[in-house]
DNA sequence: TCTGGGGTCCTAGGACCC
DNA sequence: TCTGGGGTCCTAGGACCC
């Protein structure tokens, strides 16, 4: 048997522990520039608070009932969701937890005897909330796809439920297929939803049943089987490593306000090109390809194209690399050749591609091993500095001090956990 | 006026090889 | 007159996830 625990709006339940006013209450956290919802608590949502729809329309409502709102911060629901899953890992022994998410995980559950899931599965809810403070959903099933439908239904229902669903008979399972619409299964996104609707496939049960070819021709091929015989009870995913390397390393943001010079546009990518290869160095990897894009603001709005068509280009290195400076020279070099003098942009980003692990970076003739080193070693000591200190203390200067590109954050909540100039104060 | 930011996997089709 | 069959690698793009 298989379990995923899921937090409950886990960016709002994390703004709460530490407001503890707001228990109850409804509550709302933004996307990046504050521009769309990306979490909503039980009551935000009882009120009429669509989900990913834009700030500005559901202000009107938000104002109205005076729900509490939040721009999003990374850094605390970051640590939070170590402190999560780190409290499974020591419960459950680390080599039977996945992380998939940030705020999610499945569970092994294979050694623990079929009379004590239900109850494995009320201590991982309990342990959870005790340790962190964060209310967790928990669906245990033979498959990944039907443990997820578990956790759904067990949300759904918290006050019959507890937040914990067991499915272990083909009863249940079946009960549960049936209560569950096709859009609503893990891996059927609106695509697949509109076509399945037209064969008169409503329900993950109507689903179900049809047979593994049907699957394969008509639902993206083995991506369709795999998810048809994971219906049907037979596990199809198996359980990855959690803790596989990036292959795609990316970073990119809207602006706080649209640029039209080609000074702002370059400082931003050389900020985010430093990003990305923190990232990189994190997981002690380098890249081969760098590629940059930037977003032009289009006057005439067009809702097929939320962010417009993106202009980018690419370089491959002769050397894989991971120090900062190698990866903006070339940066700097694409965003010359895309730029266009007289257009506003609203978006720019960079991504690493062709990544591979950085002991095994292939030899540049013209290059001494010393000079290698030193840098490697002012690297490591930027990324220190960086992470103990105050994020940006140290930086390129090709990122720039005026910043005017720079993202809106109206509504941030103090970094609780991970900084002592913003720990909690009880008075 | 104002709509995020990351990722994954798969397939089709072209270039190229013997 | 008549021009195969099998394979690999790469890229772009689609669909999906949270």
């Amino acid at each position: 048997m298989i379990a995923i625990v899921d937090c409950n709006s886990f960016y709002c339940s994390c703004e709460r522990v530490f407001r503890p006013s707001l228990w109850n209450k409804p509550v709302v956290v933004l996307s990046n520039n504050d521009g769309c919802i990306i979490a909503r608590s039980d009551e935000a949502k009882a009120i009429g608070v669509g989900m990913a729809g834009p700030y500005f329309k559901a202000k009107p409502l938000i104002e109205q009932y005076g729900v509490a709102t939040f721009s999003s911060n990374y850094n605390l629901y970051g640590d939070m969701s170590w402190r999560v899953m780190e409290t499974l890992r020591v419960l459950m022994g680390k080599e039977h937890v996945e992380v998939y998410s940030v705020d999610e995980c499945f569970i092994n559950m294979e050694k623990v005897p079929k009379a004590q899931l239900q109850e494995m599965a009320e201590k991982m809810r309990d342990t959870v909330e005790m340790w962190t403070g964060i209310k967790v959903s928990v669906g245990v099933a033979p498959t990944k796809v039907l443990s997820k439908v578990a956790n759904r239904l067990a949300k759904k229902n918290k006050a019959a439920t507890n937040c914990v669903l067991l499915l272990d008979s083909p009863r249940k399972i079946e009960q549960a297929l049936q209560r569950t619409l096709v859009e609503d299964v893990w891996g059927v996104g609106g695509k697949s939803a509109e076509k399945l609707r037209r064969y008169n496939i409503l329900t993950a049960f109507d689903l179900s049943k049809r047979d593994l070819n049907w699957g394969r021709n008509n639902l993206g091929g083995v991506v369709g089987e795999r998810l048809l015989r994971e219906l049907k009870g037979e596990k199809s995913r198996i359980m990855e490593n959690p803790l596989v390397d990036k292959k795609v390393i990316a970073t990119t943001r809207m602006f706080g306000n649209p640029v039209k010079d080609i000074k702002s546009i370059k400082e931003a990518v050389a900020t985010y090109t430093t990003r990305a290869a923190e990232k990189l160095r994190r997981q002690h990897s380098a890249a081969k390809t760098i590629s940059v894009f930037v977003v032009p603001k289009e006057d005439n709005f067009n809702p097929r194209f939320r962010h417009g068509p993106s202009i980018g280009s690419y370089t491959t290195l002769p050397v894989a690399t991971s120090l900062t400076n190698e990866l903006i020279k070339p940066a700097m070099e694409i965003v010359d050749q895309i730029f266009e003098q007289g257009r506003t942009y609203k978006k720019a980003g960079v991504m690493l591609s062709s990544i591979v692990p950085d002991n095994s970076i292939q030899g540049n003739l013209f290059e001494t091993d010393n000079k290698k080193y030193e840098q490697r070693l002012l690297m490591s000591m930027m990324d220190n500095i960086n992470f103990s200190m105050r994020d940006d203390i140290l930086k390129f200067a090709s990122s720039g001090t005026s910043r005017n590109w720079k993202m809106q954050k109206n509504f941030h909540s103090p970094r609780y956990t991970t900084r002592w100039d913003e720990i909690c104060n009880v008075l």
